[in-house]
DNA sequence: CGAGTTTTTGAGCGCTCTCAATTAAAGTGG
DNA sequence: CCACTTTAATTGAGAGCGCTCAAAAACTCG
C-alpha cells in the first residue's frame, strides 16, 4: 500500500474479516471513488476486485507532495471523505436497526439511485437495475447470510415490489413503493 | 448548522432515526472530535449532547477561508476524517457480524482503549473504565436492545471477565480474556 | 450435454426481541 | 433524614426473525 489510487472502471469491495472467517462489506469502490491513505501506511481492509478492475494509481510521496502544493486538493479528498463518512453512517443505521426485507429493499435502492445519478438516462418505463454482486456479496454488504438474502428477494418479487429478469437483473414497477419497503423517509434522495 | 465545532470536553452522540422511532448511534463525539462539514450546509444527523458539552465553535465562512489558506489545517482535518471513516467501518463489523456478547465486550475495550490513550496513567491493579452511556445509550451504539445490553453484562460478569462497581464503572481483571470475548483479532490495538 | 458454480427452497433451531414485572438508584419535597 | 416519585437497570417468559444444515434447481461455460 505505497500509493494511491482512484477507480476509473469497474466494482471493487473494502471488507472485514474476523478469525473464524465471518465478513463483513465495509466499503463499495465505484468509478471516481478514491483508495489509500495519504498519511498512513497500513491498509486496515481486503479490497477486492468484484468485476474486471481499472485504477489510476499514483506514488504516495509525489502525491503528498502534490497535495501540499494545491490546496484545492486536499480541499476536494476531504470532501469526498466526509461523504463517504456519511455514506458509512446510512449504512450503520440499515445494519444495526433494520430487517432483513428493508435491507434488500435499501440495497435496490441504493444501488437505483447510483445507477440514476451516473446515467441521467430517461426513465421509460420501470425502472431497471443491474445487480453487480453475487447474492453473497449482496449479504457480505447488509450482515445477512447469503440464503436469508435469496429469500427475501424471493418475497419481494412475490409481493410484486421487484421483479427478476434472470438473476442479475430488476425491474422496479414502482419506486415509491421500494423506498417504503426500505424503511427510508419518504421520497429519499430526489431519486423520483 | 453554519458553524463548525470541536468539543473540548464532555460527550455527544451522533444518530439517525427512522420514522418509526428505531435508532442508531453512528458516533461518538469525544474531547478532540470534531463537528461540521465545511462544505456543506445541511446536517443529516441527530447530535445530542449525553453529558455536560463544552464545545469551541467557529463560523463557518472564516473557517473555510482558513482552511484555503493554510493548507495544513485541511490536511489535518483530512486526516482527522479518514481516522473516523475507520472507525465507522470497525463499527459495521461489529454491526453486522458481531454477536451480543461479541458487541459488549468491545465497546467495553473500545472505552478502555480510549481512555488508555487519553490519560496515559500507569495501570496499579485491575484496569477499570467508567461507562459514559446509559444502557439505553449502549442499545443504540451496538444495533441492540436495552434488555438484551443488560442481559450480557450480567453474562459477562457472572462469568469473570469484568467486576461491576455500580452501574457505570466496570474493572477488567483480565484484557486479554476481554478482548478474546470481542472476538477482535488477538492483541488488538496495543492497549496491553 | 455435463461439470461446476450460483441460487433457490425447505425444515428446525437459537439468539435476540417483545412484553411485563421487579429491583435498584437518583432526585424531590416535607 | 426519610417517604415518595421518577428514572434506570435487572430479570423472566414466550415468540419470531434470521441462521444453520441440507438438498434441489437454475444458471454458466467449456
Amino acid at each position: 500500500m505505497s500509493s494511491v489510487r482512484n477507480v476509473l472502471s469497474g466494482i471493487a469491495s473494502l471488507t472485514q474479516t474476523m478469525e473464524d472467517g465471518r465478513r463483513q462489506m465495509v466499503g463499495l469502490l465505484l468509478p471516481s471513488d478514491f483508495v489509500g491513505r495519504p498519511g498512513r501506511s497500513a491498509a486496515a481492509f481486503d479490497v477486492t476486485a468484484t468485476t474486471d478492475l481499472v485504477m489510476c494509481c499514483f506514488r504516495k510521496k509525489p502525491f503528498e507532495e502534490m497535495m501540499s502544493a494545491t490546496p484545492h486538493v486536499a480541499q476536494r479528498l476531504l470532501e469526498m471523505t466526509l461523504d463517504e463518512l456519511d455514506a458509512a453512517r446510512e449504512w450503520m443505521l440499515l445494519l444495526g436497526r433494520k430487517t432483513a426485507r428493508e435491507k434488500i429493499a435499501s440495497l435496490i435502492s441504493i444501488i437505483a439511485r447510483r445507477d440514476a445519478a451516473l446515467h441521467l438516462r430517461k426513465r421509460t418505463g420501470p425502472l431497471s437495475v443491474d445487480l453487480p454482486l453475487t447474492r453473497e456479496e449482496m449479504a457480505d454488504y447488509l450482515g445477512l447470510t447469503l440464503e436469508t438474502v435469496s429469500r427475501q428477494i424471493s418475497a419481494l418479487k412475490k409481493d410484486g415490489v421487484i421483479t427478476l429478469e434472470g438473476n442479475r437483473h430488476v425491474l422496479i414497477p414502482d419506486i415509491d413503493r421500494l423506498l417504503e419497503e426500505a424503511g427510508d423517509d419518504s421520497d429519499g434522495g430526489m431519486l423520483v
